[in-house]
DNA sequence: TTAATACATGAACATGTTTTCATATATTAA
DNA sequence: TTAATATATGAAAACATGTTCATGTATTAA
């Protein structure tokens, strides 16, 4: 399958804003259901004002959306594709080496 | 699932690979098979050398494989999972947005 | 061995990113 | 309105990354 190069880079956009570890385990406790952003800040252990900036990143990417309810906002993933590429992942790390690498 | 903080971390490191432009074109272009460090050069407009800086990185991360046959290294994805992640993710971007989202 | 081709690597520059801190905004309750 | 809770944001500090350039190593052929 052949890509325009802005096709590439939204790509990598998107990778890259899964490649970091607390933005990482933010988006991953938004994968089975919305969660607010005081609770996904205990459970990162990561500042509100922390996770607050990661989240405005992946919501602008559209890798989130948000939704406000009464005080509290609550995150979740924008759609499957992004449960399926994490989940996919998660199955490549859990996985044993291949054989033939070296 | 639950996944250690190695894990995590393991996971972040590959998508962050991925995070670039440039690597994530060379990374796409040996999807396909094995292609030759020069090949690459060509088809993606980098030079030889950031090429092989990208293919270090790419490698040791095991996200590809490298085997040389004669004067030429052929690089080619280490495991049928790097294809799937980023087939997943091409299916994302190739997609109109979903209902619902804001 | 020497030369030519193909790739790899170290150092440095330029740029970009994550995180913290202080402060601002929104929502609800009193 | 005032206070309390929950989240967002701007600026700066601390840190990391992509790229280039010069040079080094491997392979093959002469």
């Amino acid at each position: 399958m052949a890509l325009t190069n802005d096709q590439t880079v939204e790509i990598a956009e998107i990778f890259r804003l899964m490649g970091d570890p607390t933005r990482l385990r933010i988006l991953i406790y938004c994968l089975d259901g919305p969660v607010a952003v005081g609770d996904l800040a205990q459970a990162t252990g990561a500042s509100p004002s922390l996770v607050s900036h990661h989240l405005r990143l992946l919501r602008a990417a559209r890798i989130l959306r948000a939704e406000r309810r009464g005080k509290k906002v609550y995150y979740d993933a924008a759609d499957d594709h992004i449960r399926t590429v994490v989940g996919d992942m998660i199955d490549h790390v859990a996985e044993p080496a291949e054989d033939g690498e070296d």
